[in-house]
RNA sequence: GGAUGGAUUCCCGAGUGGCCAAAGGGGACAGACUGUAAAUCUGCUGCAAAUUGCUUCGGUGGUUCGAAUCCACCUCCAUCCA
């Protein structure tokens, strides 16, 4: 099978603009691509892996991967997709994050012996001139036919600023330096940056009367239509610190049942055939594909070790409600008033509800657990040796676990 | 620069002097049912020393016994005109 077939028959392939022309490049290995990365925050996001994996399938097919990381886009706002200005970064704060883009990447894409490359567009981004820049690159784009891109539509309703308008053209503007500056012939990215896209391989041609070419990944969005690798607290990172190993894996592990075959075949690397075998399971079978989901991302993203490790915990807390790897929050002498402390302070201590109000409410509602016994009392409390020795488990609904011990 | 409309809790959105910690919906959280899924039903959703008290309706000041609500100024947003 070749890549191009691949990719189109793990459902990645989302728009093309020439589609015999990118399949006989890609195949061949003769195709230098880029893929950009907004740097907004301090860490990559699930959002961001598809295209990772993406540059690293086409990477083992012999093609070269270009990382580019919006150190000067990032200065301004894209208005695709979102419904609301972003808050503008400073400087530092941007720079910092492309620091923290590239380790992560290396994990990732070969970069060595010039295999990948990695550049930051603020190095031409930063030095234009606004009037050569209007004069060069201004009359290649007509206004009435921007207006018209679906992501500028949109806004139009809830007002757009200029900044955020200038947006396509310096995506443009990107595509073209980096063509010239390395032969850059490709542009991939999600399918909200169609538009954008296209402004770049338009730019070319008129310019220098060249093709090159873009092809949209399809978004991964879950059977209700949202993105995916968003929760209520935000992002699903892929920093170790921002969501561990273990959070990662549950995340993976509670896909609905309508996405799994679809995040697996997007987002893994097995075989094509044996994700085509599990498309037979049905019901709990199902259980058995979303444990190798998540063991194969967990496995990817923090390696086979921590993957064995979150699976094991993961296993072991929905079985008996005891694992030997959670999260532990340690008491000290301190915490206890006349020798006890009380359930709800015990709650917050480990962080497993954010205020007294919302332990009072959980305690009341028969949410919370105690080494599998329930809590009913919201003035339960307890003395320094129902933590002493392992400690004991603290359970917050059915997925909230905490290991509470004296230190 | 001018005119008009607007800013309410995580989001949408009602409230136009006291009965307002603020309707309704969404989301989130918890319970039941399950398969760590979905759907459904129930509860719950500012904070705390918890039948009470405290802080919140863009900001600052004012009127009033009492303000999300009235007045003044300011900030931001939208629409129209230039």
């Amino acid at each position: 099978m070749t890549i191009f077939d691949e990719l189109k028959a793990r459902g990645l392939l989302a728009q093309l603009t020439d589609e015999e022309e990118i399949k006989e490049l890609i195949n061949n290995g003769k195709a230098t691509f880029y893929i950009g990365f907004d740097p907004t925050a301090d860490s990559l996001h699930v959002g961001h892996f598809m295209a990772l994996c993406l540059m690293k399938r086409l990477q083992m097919a012999g093609n070269k991967p270009i990382a580019l990381i919006g150190g000067g886009t990032g200065i301004v706002c894209d208005p695709s997709g979102r419904s609301d200005m972003r808050t503008m970064m400073t400087k530092e704060t941007i720079e910092h994050n492309c620091e923290c883009f590239k380790k992560q990447m290396s994990r990732f894409i070969d970069f060595s012996e010039g295999k990948a490359l990695m550049v930051n567009n603020a190095e031409w981004l930063l030095d234009l001139n606004y009037i050569e820049f209007l004069r060069e690159i201004g009359p290649h784009f007509s206004v009435n036919r921007m207006l018209t891109a679906e992501c500028y539509k949109q806004r139009m309703e809830k007002g757009l600023s200029f900044l955020e308008f200038n947006y396509m053209l310096m995506q443009s503007y990107d595509f073209y330096e980096l063509f010239q500056r390395y032969g850059c012939n490709m542009q991939f990215g999600g399918d909200d940056q169609w538009s954008n896209m296209l402004g770049g391989t338009e730019l070319i041609r008129r310019k220098l009367g060249k093709d090159a070419y873009a092809m949209t990944i399809t978004l991964l969005l879950n059977s209700e239509g949202k993105k995916m690798g968003k929760t209520q607290k935000g992002a699903v990172w892929l920093d170790p610190n921002k969501t561990s190993p273990f959070e990662f894996y549950q995340y993976w592990r509670n896909v609905a049942d309508a996405d799994v075959l679809k995040c697996l075949r997007m987002l893994t690397f097995l075989p094509l055939e044996q994700i085509d075998e599990m498309d037979q399971w049905e019901g709990s079978q199902l259980n058995q594909a979303k444990e190798i989901l998540a063991f194969e991302l967990t496995k990817l993203v923090h390696g086979e070790e921590e993957a064995a490790r979150a699976q094991e915990s993961a296993r072991a807390l929905f079985s008996s409600g005891v694992a030997a790897d959670m999260p532990t929050t340690e008491l000290t002498e301190d915490d206890f008033t006349d020798g006890s402390i009380d359930m709800i302070s015990v709650l917050c201590k480990s962080g497993l509800v954010q205020s007294r109000s919302e332990g009072r409410r959980a305690i009341e509602q028969g949410g919370v657990t105690l080494e599998n016994e329930k809590v009913t009392d919201v003035k339960a409390a307890y003395g320094k040796d129902t933590f002493a020795g392992d400690g004991v488990v603290v359970k917050r609904g059915k997925k909230n676990f905490r290991k509470v011990i004296l230190k």
